[in-house]
Formats: C-alpha cells, sequence, structure tokens
DNA sequence: TTGCTATATTGACAGTTATCAATATAACAC
DNA sequence: GTGTTATATTGATAACTGTCAATATAGCAA
C-alpha cells in the first residue's frame, strides 16, 4: 500500500501491459486465459502477477462464476497523480 | 527510457526518497553526502540509485566544480502523468 | 606537482523476483 | 457424485537487484 509498492507493481513490463489492458477497458469481462495468450506467460506467472497489482490497490478482482472480473482502482490512481505533481 | 522503467526507477523506497528530497528543493545544490546522511546508505549505493534515477530520465545532474546539481526532468513528469490520466 | 574532497565504478554477495511445472481450489454442468 | 474449466498456490530455479568495501576518476587548492 505504500508509493513505492504502487511504483514498483507497474514497474515491470508484464503488469505495466496487465494495468493498461483492464484500464483500456474496465467494463468488460477480463479473464486470465486471454491474458496468457496475449502476453505470452503461463497461467501462474500471469496470476501472480495479477496478485501483485490487486496487493498494490491498483487493480480489483471480483469473481463471477468461475471467471474473474478485473477493474482498475481510480483512488490509487489519483493518489499517484496528486504525488507526480 | 521505457515507462516501465520509470516505473521501476521509482519502485524503490531509497530511489523515492531521493527523487522527493531533489523534486522538493530543485534550486538548491545536492550532494551525496548530503544524501547519505539523510537516507542512512553508503555512497556508492546512493551513486547508484542516483544513476538509475538519471537513466529513466527523471533527473538530471550536472557537474560544477566536485559538486553535482541534480533537478527534476519535468517532461518525463509529464509523461508519466499523461499515462495515468 | 601533491593532497584533499565529491562522485563514479568495480567486484562480490545476499536477498529478491520472474518464471514455469505441478498441484490445489473453486465453480459450474452433467 | 464425475468431469471440465478458470484461477490460485506451491516449489524450484535462473536472473536480477540492493548493498558495501575497495578503487578509480575528476576537480579544486596550495
Amino acid at each position: 500500500m505504500t508509493l513505492a509498492q504502487v511504483f514498483s507493481a507497474l514497474g515491470d513490463p508484464i503488469r505495466l501491459k496487465l494495468f493498461t489492458l483492464i484500464a483500456r477497458d474496465p467494463s468488460q469481462e477480463v479473464c486470465a486465459c486471454s491474458f496468457v495468450d496475449e502476453l505470452q506467460r503461463s497461467q501462474p506467472t500471469i496470476s501472480h502477477h495479477l496478485k501483485i497489482l490487486r496487493e498494490a490497490a491498483l487493480i480489483t478482482g471480483t469473481k463471477r462464476g468461475t471467471w474473474v472480473w478485473y477493474s482498475v482502482n481510480t483512488e490509487a490512481l489519483s493518489e499517484v497523480r496528486e504525488f507526480l505533481s
């Protein structure tokens, strides 16, 4: 939850892509399997990165059925923007 | 110079403190020795972190005499802010 | 030149991290 | 119940990173 933790979470290329994919389409269903194809990483690796983004409070995931819907946490984003200004 | 590189540079607690110290007082002379005292790290470690911030284009250092003056690169900052909005 | 000081680089090492294979868990359909 | 699918966790390993001691470089002063 620290600011360094947030920056560190975004500091990995795979996680930055994950974050932008989620941020770009917050209304749609996103499942890890699509990320696997898109980012060329194994399912456990994607799951690992999603966890780090979650722990940094950058995204939230809610499970509906077997799928998980992800969306960005806009509050965390504004905090970071505020720091940078 | 990638966005991930910028976030990664800010993702370390020591570097985040270095960056805020420089950003908070951009007009003043800053020398690594003061950072050594302030951040409780050895001079080579501070120098190493400053290099990473420089390579991420977050700060620029100009040498005048034996001291180095550091200031933040405002262009890089706006780029990051733009990404987050 | 010699000496002093601020910063950078090198080398080594411990701790961390990104990755995948294997396995586990959870939720659905039958 | 069984079977299937989506996601999470565990364990192992290679690669990376933060750190300091030692050394090098650069600039000033005498």
